[in-house]
DNA sequence: CAAACATGTAAAGACTTCCATTACACTTCG
DNA sequence: CGAAGTGTAATGGAAGTCTTTACATGTTTG
C-alpha cells in the first residue's frame, strides 16, 4: 500500500544483469532475437517487458519468465494507480451477500 | 512447464463472482465506473485485465489487485509460450561469466 | 588513419489491445 | 406495453510493442 515505486525491470537489466554477464546491449539482442531498438526501449524504460519478452529474458537468462513479467506488473499497477488516483478512492466495495 | 492452460480471469468473474454476488453485468460495470461493454469483454474473455481495470476489481471486491493481474500475466504468458514454441526452445541459454 | 563495431535516438509503419459510444435484436419481468 | 438486462457488432481514439531504415557519435583495432 504505502510501497516506494517499483523499479522498471529494464532497470535491473541495464544496471545489474548486463554488466555481470559482460554483455553488449547489440549482442544480448541478437541472443534474445529481437531488434536491437527494442531492447534498448525496454533498458531505457520506454517500452514495458511484455509476455513474449519476458520470455525470451527467461530463456536466455535461465531465471524463468514469471520473475520478469511480475516485475512489469508491480510496476504498472503502480503506474496505474498513481493515474486513477481519486477515482479509486471513491469507489464504494461491493458488499458480500449476507449468508444467512 | 507442464502445467495446464491457466483460467482467464474473467471465467472467475463470470461463473463464480458475479453469481455469488447476485450482481448483473450492468451493475458491476458502472459500480467499476467502465460501460457494460468492456466488462463484457474481460468476462466472455476477448480482453485481459489491465492493470486499471486489476485496480478496479481489487477496489470494488476488496481482495487485492494483484491477485487479478497475476492471473492475466500467467494467462499471457502460457498464450505467449504456445505462439513463440519453437523460437523458445532453439534459443540458446547465456554462460554466466567464470568468476574465477 | 580507416574500417569495424557499439551506442543513443529518431521516424515511419504494421499490428494489437483497451476503452468509449452508438446501435440493433432479443429476452424477461412488472 | 415499457423498463431493464444481455449479447454482439461497428467505429474511432489512444497507447503499446515491434521492425526497418537512418544518422551522429564514440571506441577499438588492424
Amino acid at each position: 500500500m504505502a510501497t516506494r515505486k517499483p523499479t522498471h525491470p529494464g532497470a535491473i537489466l541495464r544496471e545489474d544483469v548486463l554488466p555481470h554477464l559482460g554483455l553488449t546491449v547489440s549482442t544480448f539482442a541478437r541472443s534474445l532475437g529481437v531488434s536491437r531498438q527494442t531492447l534498448h526501449a525496454v533498458l531505457s524504460e520506454r517500452c514495458g517487458v511484455s509476455a513474449e519478452m519476458a520470455l525470451r529474458l527467461g530463456a536466455s537468462l535461465g531465471n524463468g519468465a514469471a520473475l520478469w513479467l511480475d516485475m512489469q506488473s508491480k510496476y504498472d499497477l503502480w503506474q496505474a494507480q498513481a493515474k486513477l488516483g481519486e477515482v479509486l478512492r471513491t469507489m464504494r466495495r461491493i458488499e458480500p451477500l449476507a449468508v444467512a
